[in-house]
DNA sequence: AACCATGGTTCCATAAATCGGAACAAACGG
DNA sequence: CCGTTTGTTCCGATTTATGGAACCATGGTT
């Protein structure tokens, strides 16, 4: 194993509510022996990769990390949009939005926006969920052809409850969850792409269940559709399908 | 030069507006033979630390990069507890607020809450400014003992101007900044640290020059300072001092 | 359609980096 | 103060990177 694909496999191991580790830490999560850890660690704290905390021996991620992540958002013009959309809606209704992408079975925020209500959720940027869990996750899983969608799946013990519930989403042109990942809270999504560069992100927005009627619902849902309709028009995109609620299927 | 050397230089070139780049480029700025930057390029690649975009020969940072930033701002208790001082005052007052680093003699805003008033100003998180041209950046800088900062400024051409600016900003116990680095925009700052840990951030509010009076201006500031002098409690920051309007120099 | 120009990849011998075990140093907790 | 845990340095053998040149691919132009 070289060094690089070494330093990459210590900067995934802030995957996931991991926020600082040691170089024995590294060793053992990575197999390596001590000496090992300690060069390429001091190394990627040489390059900025890594940094201490304070000067204690934790480590976690360079500062430089905030910039690439701003390089990642600001690199596509469909996410810089989206983002904007659903900041309109957020400010619109007052209630968290954001915008995902899947990378394959898991979706990721990118870009969030607090609300403002009283009652509000706050949102984690960086989290990755199972796709098929998440309203953003169906929502993008609904723009696969079936046959990529099945591909994906394929072997998945649940796979005969999320391809109609995928192919639900995709008929009625938006996604629900209601208390799935979090109690109280529920989420509205729709998704849109640019086929200029195969990407796609779902606009989302999360607010407290108890506080949303269904009539209020709608009305989010038609606004958030109404922007992604816009995003869609202007980058060709020849998949999406406005939210249409006589094909309603959820709740 | 090491590989991870090399690939923490390709990583630095998208720090300041630069979203995506080819192998070509690479090269050119970085001085290596184009077989090395494509292998190198390929590399990154391969463990997620790049990723192309579509299947242009454009890269841009792998998303990982937005895991990494999230561990970063998570890694510090300081960071999370500031952008949730904050947020709250960006709700109250309906004023774009983030929370800065400083990093050398530049600041990058870390964390950022879109405000909700109809003009409003959009921050850019991951665009780093010189410190002595920013209110975060003064904040921060009014922080350090008279020796530390004459040394990080030593030999900078507008030194005698900077020196009795930070000296202004520490007897108010706050920064501010008018149109200075964006035409009609003010912002308002106030820094707090953890001794634990070394780190500081800057609270910082963001408003068009126009919207705001004076008194206003104090209310804000006042309720920043309110915010950063409870963070300065619970860490035991024996450096903040809160915002003090009979030292004022500012306009 | 053929061509050129640009940008990207592969090949190869040389040269330089990494590897892990073990000894060493430092920090921590009791 | 001492034992324990954690991190760093040293070393030659082995693996890997390096860059020039030749080789493909792509897209635009005549």
């Amino acid at each position: 194993m070289s060094t690089l694909t070494n330093a990459a496999e210590v900067l995934r191991l802030f995957g996931s509510g991991c926020h600082a580790i040691t170089v024995t830490e590294v060793g053992a999560r990575l197999g390596l022996p001590k000496a090992s850890a300690s060069r390429l660690m001091k190394a990627m704290r040489e390059c900025g990769m890594l940094e201490t905390i304070g000067d204690s021996r934790q480590h976690r991620p360079g500062a430089m990390m905030l910039d690439l992540a701003a390089a990642f958002r600001q690199s596509s013009s469909l996410m810089r949009d989206a983002a904007e959309a659903v900041a309109a809606v957020t400010r619109q209704y007052g209630h968290t939005g954001y915008i995902s992408i899947r990378i394959g079975q898991e979706v990721t925020a990118v870009v969030d926006f607090e609300g403002t209500a009283a009652l509000r959720v706050v949102s984690n940027i960086g989290q990755h969920l199972p796709a098929h869990l998440a309203a953003t996750g169906r929502a993008l899983l609904a723009r696969l052809p079936e046959t990529d969608l099945a591909a994906l799946y394929a072997g998945h013990p649940d796979l005969d409850t999320i391809l109609p519930r995928i192919a639900a989403c995709r008929a009625q042109g938006y996604s629900l969850s209601i208390q799935e990942t979090t109690p109280g809270v529920e989420g509205i999504s729709v998704a849109v792409g640019d086929p200029g560069t195969g990407e796609a992100v779902a606009l989302c927005l999360v607010y407290p269940h108890a506080v949303v009627t269904p009539q209020d619902r709608d009305a989010m849902i038609a606004a958030l559709g109404a922007r992604a309709a816009d995003l869609a028009q202007r980058f060709g995109d020849p998949i999406f399908r406005a939210p249409d609620f006589s094909n309603r299927t959820t709740p």
